[in-house]
DNA sequence: CGTCTCTTTGACAGCATTCAACGTGTGTGG
DNA sequence: CCACACACGTTGAATGCTGTCAAAGAGACG
């Protein structure tokens, strides 16, 4: 556990930089307005204990989530697609670091939108629900992490992802290896391993390291009983 | 991880079956009558799927909520103690099973102080406080899971659970060896070898088994750098 | 004092990691 | 158009951490 050292320092992105648009509007859901802005690839959105002063919606692109140890290891807590929301917390402060996955499009709201909810402005529903579904998301992986070999979780995360890809059989991975990695609480050369015996199998097929077909999505989803 | 089956399904607690006294009080914080229960040690308070017609408080004893897997792997989300709430859903069905550690006092509310808040009465303040505490420790927990090693774990668990014993450097455990292991990931041989290892190290001493005295809370700290 | 549960310890196996080398794909410049 | 660099991904070999299987120790309780 001691050698990732270096090398995972390396991957610790680049300060914040936001291109921020000046463009605003009006969003229905939450009743408040939000400006849009633009992140490219691996470029921090905000970093772990940076003031929570907005949070944000994903418009394109994906986004992840993350927290990292001091010796550069990192857990990937969620990633999130177009029309999620992300970044909100209770604290002053960003609980989490969320960064770019691919080039993103985002929305970002006033903090003060949340507070407001408190008590007992409009939009509390809506964060109640987004509040309750982390939570049991964040539950559901922390069995996974926990408790799931790395076939299973490899598994479960095409399965995840093809759900989420409008259960499309064909996922497209904007993610590198080392993210699915960092999600899934395992090493770069143990998802390949992975996916290649997966590949070998018969339950997937990869054209493409980052196209993967779910031969016999019965069979991943069974790897989950 | 196939041999875990039989021997873990014996761990699988009885139905529920809460012994629910008659008495009713009033809660200043909630501003909503709940009923007093007591649940004996190891009874199911309840079930993973179960309708969630009821939150709960813990008034004596502690609590653990935990996710199982259909071969009988478990995992802990967390220990609840005097003042924690928990069992708060979204949903209608719970989605974590909850138990008793020790033998248990509760006060259980009604659902619907919930759903009251949720559109704007009374407590959603302090709902919302909950969830994103609970969001924030459960990301924590991931983190633990995913990316630290035996020995940060139970240091970890064992900071934290002198954390919350008011600061004092013994701690009384709860919980068995079983419990801790599928708390933190792991098996129970492996939590006993490492609490040994800590002893034979001098971080700690176990006068007993459920009493383990924080000889060097900086080093136990610091393995979680 | 025996029984039962919980805990500890030992020996061994196996899965995931580590370290290292080799492919593969893409973009750039000659 | 090809050569090269570079990042990303795959594969192999060996180590090691944690799990598995087994047995013995320690308390609690009747």
């Amino acid at each position: 556990m001691g050698g990732q050292l270096a090398y995972r320092l390396d991957r610790i992105p680049t300060p914040p930089l936001l291109q921020a648009k000046t463009s605003e509007e009006g969003d229905a859901g939450l009743g408040a307005a939000g400006s849009v802005l633009h992140v490219a690839q691996d470029r921090e959105i905000y970093a772990e204990g940076a003031a929570a002063s907005a949070f944000y919606k994903v418009v394109a692109g994906i986004v992840r989530t993350c927290k990292f140890l001091s010796d550069g290891r990192r857990q990937i807590d969620a990633f999130y697609r177009a029309g999620d929301l992300f970044g909100i917390e209770g604290d002053a402060q960003h609980s989490l670091s969320a960064e770019a996955v691919s080039d993103c499009t985002l929305i970002a709201y006033r903090r003060r939108c949340v507070d407001a909810a408190r008590t007992g402005g409009a939009g509390v529903d809506q964060l109640f629900d987004h509040l309750l579904r982390r939570l049991a998301q964040t539950q559901d992986h922390a069995l996974l992490l926990g408790r799931r070999s790395a076939l299973e979780k490899v598994a479960a995360f095409l399965v995840d992802w093809a759900d989420q890809s409008a259960g499309r059989k064909v996922v497209s991975l904007a993610m590198t290896r080392q993210d699915i990695a960092d999600y899934l609480g395992l090493t770069i050369e143990t998802v390949s391993r992975t996916l290649s015996q997966l590949e070998r199998d018969g339950l997937i097929d990869m054209p493409t390291a980052r196209q993967i077909r779910l031969a016999d999505l019965q069979a991943l989803r069974d790897l989950n009983a």
